[in-house]
DNA sequence: GCTTGACCTTCCCGTCACTGGAACCCCCAT
DNA sequence: ATGGGGGTTCCAGTGACGGGAAGGTCAAGC
């Protein structure tokens, strides 16, 4: 296969696998003509680090869990490790932007709008605590 | 105020305050020496974008609301747009991660986690929807 | 007066995960 | 032979800084 096929296929842009291919997340084979040639194996790993980019997994834990992946001896405690981790980032990075959504709801809830200058949300920005009325 | 005194009043890195200059968003005199001389307004401008930063406006937003800050002619109505525009982004960043957080939430608690191989987390990163079992 | 150490300056590289674009090669059909 | 649609490499830029080097400045202590 060719990278537009597998980029089709694995549903990333063709220059997002050449730069997996850079850093070693796969190492296709080249035909004679210099052309990547993706087996069946490389494009399930693209689909695979595809999928686990989707779920906010960085590089470098997509290349762990790809270790995995390929490892027939691994335990699974080591992959939900993993996960776990992620998973207490993703939920703490909700609850921070939970908080700005609180702060920044009360705020526009609080600004008419209009045309006058008066603004809660500059005076909210200006000094925190002392943001409405 | 040299630098140190400002960064620690405003709540940011000294490093933040020079790239903050560097990028126009202070514009603080200089003592004979070179040194930055920030008067009370820079500082008041650097603890605004702290917070607004600090709120998940991007610098750009930032730059322009702190134009808003500054023109006593401002409409409200402009602050708030932007304020609803930014509101709305990091909804749409919390559905995101919360779509992430009960997919991966599922495969964490279908997973056993011990020292066999077996792993749905790896299963359904390989092919989703087929996920568990 | 000299040293020490804390503070300041600029400048450049690195981060993360790509994306855009230039310049160039290859293959197939007309 | 020519045109268009693949492919290739390499370089630069993104956002918002952070680290660290090399060097100037200041106040204190001896």
């Amino acid at each position: 296969m060719n990278i537009a096929e597998v980029a089709k296929a694995a549903g990333l842009p063709a220059k997002t696998i050449r730069y997996y291919e850079e850093i070693g997340l796969i190492q296709p084979k080249r035909s004679e003509n210099g052309y990547r040639a993706f087996a069946e194996a490389d494009l399930h790993k693209l689909a695979f680090v595809g999928r686990a980019r989707s779920l906010g997994f960085s590089i470098v834990e997509c290349r762990a869990l790809l270790a995995l992946y390929e490892d027939r001896a691994r335990a699974s405690g080591d992959v939900k490790a993993l996960a776990v981790t992620h998973l207490a980032q993703i939920r703490a990075k909700i609850v921070e932007l939970r908080s700005m959504e609180a702060t920044l709801a009360d705020l526009v809830q609080a600004c008419n709008g209009d045309h006058r200058p008066d603004c809660p949300i500059l005076r909210g920005l200006s000094a925190p605590g002392s943001g409405d009325a």
